[in-house]
DNA sequence: TTGCCGATTACCT
DNA sequence: GGTAATCGGCAAC
């Protein structure tokens, strides 16, 4: 197995670890032996109390937020749109709710797994999204609250090849309107990446 | 290519 | 009871 990026990568600065988070490659090995990976090529920052997008903002804890709070290094998985679920690391330090929306993979490793579970999508969009991410990686309730730098199932790794691609950045996706953090270049991606989400960055020219 | 809408449920007020 | 860090289908342009 491949190292698990360490605790202290998390423990940054949320930004610094959503930009360099894209690049890095997210495996998952299931009971079954079957092992699903992806590179991460897109990410956003959500930057707790401050943060209007957060389900951290102004410091609320609920059943769902509470691993917010906790170590990072751990996963944050939540359940929304009565359908699907989104994949999150936490960063800082332990009590400051900061994490990281992983967005979109391209995927790598257990390509006929999720391509039998899609049948009708090509590969570079069995992930290019959080909800379908985690239908890629068969991410769910079980993995939420699991600490990724400990775990040899559930971790983020260096790519064996890194790509020397611009990482471009622009405003979050699905916060709604309020205040002025719809605008917060708080999302990361591999520049002209084709697993990209929607919609485009809008400051990047392909 | 863009935009609207319905699906479906946990969570919070 | 309203809404959400989404997705896929379909209509219109």
């Amino acid at each position: 197995m491949s190292k698990p990026l360490p605790r202290e990568f998390y423990q940054r600065c949320t930004i610094d670890v959503a930009r360099d988070l894209v690049g890095r490659i997210l495996v998952h090995v299931l009971p079954d032996g079957r092992r699903l990976s992806g590179r991460i090529v897109e990410t956003e920052a959500y930057l707790g109390p401050e943060d209007p997008a957060a389900h951290s903002y102004g410091g609320k804890v609920t059943p769902r937020t509470q691993v917010m709070y906790g170590e990072a290094g751990r996963s944050y998985i939540y359940f929304i749109y009565g359908m699907y679920f989104c994949f999150n690391v936490i960063t800082r330090e332990v009590g400051v709710p900061e994490a990281v929306l992983i967005r979109a993979l391209e995927p790598l490793e257990g390509l006929e797994s999720m391509r039998a579970r899609r049948p009708h999508l090509k590969d570079f969009e069995l992930a290019n999204g959080p909800g379908k991410l985690c239908l890629a990686l068969e991410l769910e309730r079980a993995q939420n609250d699991i600490d990724i730098v400990k775990s040899d199932k559930l971790y983020i790794t260096e790519p064996k090849s890194p790509l020397n691609v611009a990482i471009c950045d622009g405003p979050r996706v699905g916060i709604g309107n309020e205040h002025d953090a719809v605008h917060w270049p708080l999302r990361f991606g591999l520049a002209g990446h084709p697993s990209l989400s929607k919609p485009r960055f809008p400051n990047y020219q392909e």
